[in-house]
DNA sequence: TACATGATGATAATAATTATCAGTATCACG
DNA sequence: CGTGATACTGATAATTATTATCATCATGTA
């Protein structure tokens, strides 16, 4: 397989917990993990697993494309499964309760290229984040 | 003023610490202050302020609508001040180098307020941030 | 199988932020 | 203008997320 030949190129190695660091996060589709929660999760199937560990794992998980970091400004960093192009998605974020919705990646389209390109960002990666009140916050209090 | 009346009526004290931070933030319009960035700035014209004050007050002054809480994902809130509608503007962040560039807000407009409806978001505030690579670190490796 | 070295777990160290608490300053009231 | 109730402050301890260290272990190659 790929994965293999993509560690050993760089001398890194497959080892039991990055494996599983991985299949925690992409079982987890859909959500957005951070380093304690994944830690919680993987300790469930290898309860030896390091904190330390998990804090090398991510990163290094993220720089080869295999997963995806994301901050919700609540603190933490966050992780979900890495999206190919195809399947990219960007984030509504509420300001007020922190729910996190998400949004196809070909909702968005002319004007944000318009931008990036106006101010002089590339257009192959991008990732949109949208603050605002969700539907029940508005409601709640008049913003 | 408006301000007086705005702290009074809710049992808030206007204090000189106060109001310096508030100056510092205004008088570095342009620039988004981390805390300790700020703290040290204060300093300078109030040498005996604690840090405890800092992050007692800018979260004060977000919630009364004088400054704008925004995490640039290196590590720490920074703020700037609020911006009224008319003056509202966006984010650009490289996930690179971490320069950010601003957006005047009124670039922005028919596809993400589409999309914010579609998603039952108020759009009535919102913000958004565009992470990408800027030109200099597009250019530097193949991304 | 053996070994060179990359990876791990335990733990100490940082960095940003929050909580405590005794002393201080603000402001409504007289 | 005092004065007092209490909001606010500075110092500092405590938390929380993350990073650095280092001795030991495990992977993958020869
Ligand atoms: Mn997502
Ligand atoms: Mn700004
Ligand atoms: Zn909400
Ligand atoms: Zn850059």
């Amino acid at each position: 397989m790929k994965l293999k030949e993509q560690f050993n190129q760089k001398g890194l190695r497959i080892t039991k917990q990055r494996q599983i660091v991985m299949e925690v996060v992409e079982k987890h589709k859909g959500r957005h993990l951070s380093s304690s929660e994944i830690f919680e999760l993987v300790k469930e199937n290898y309860s030896g697993i390091g904190l330390a560990t998990i804090y090398r794992t991510l990163p290094l998980l993220e720089k080869m494309k295999l997963l995806s970091k994301i901050c919700l400004d609540d603190g933490c960093v966050r992780y979900e499964p890495y999206a190919p192009k195809e399947q990219e998605h960007h984030h509504l974020i509420c300001v007020k309760c922190g729910a996190v919705y998400e949004v196809e990646a070909d909702l968005l389209g002319i004007e944000e290229k318009q931008i990036i390109m106006n101010n002089h960002f590339s257009t192959q990666n991008y990732m949109v984040k949208l603050y605002g009140y969700c539907k029940t916050c508005a409601e709640e209090d008049v913003v």
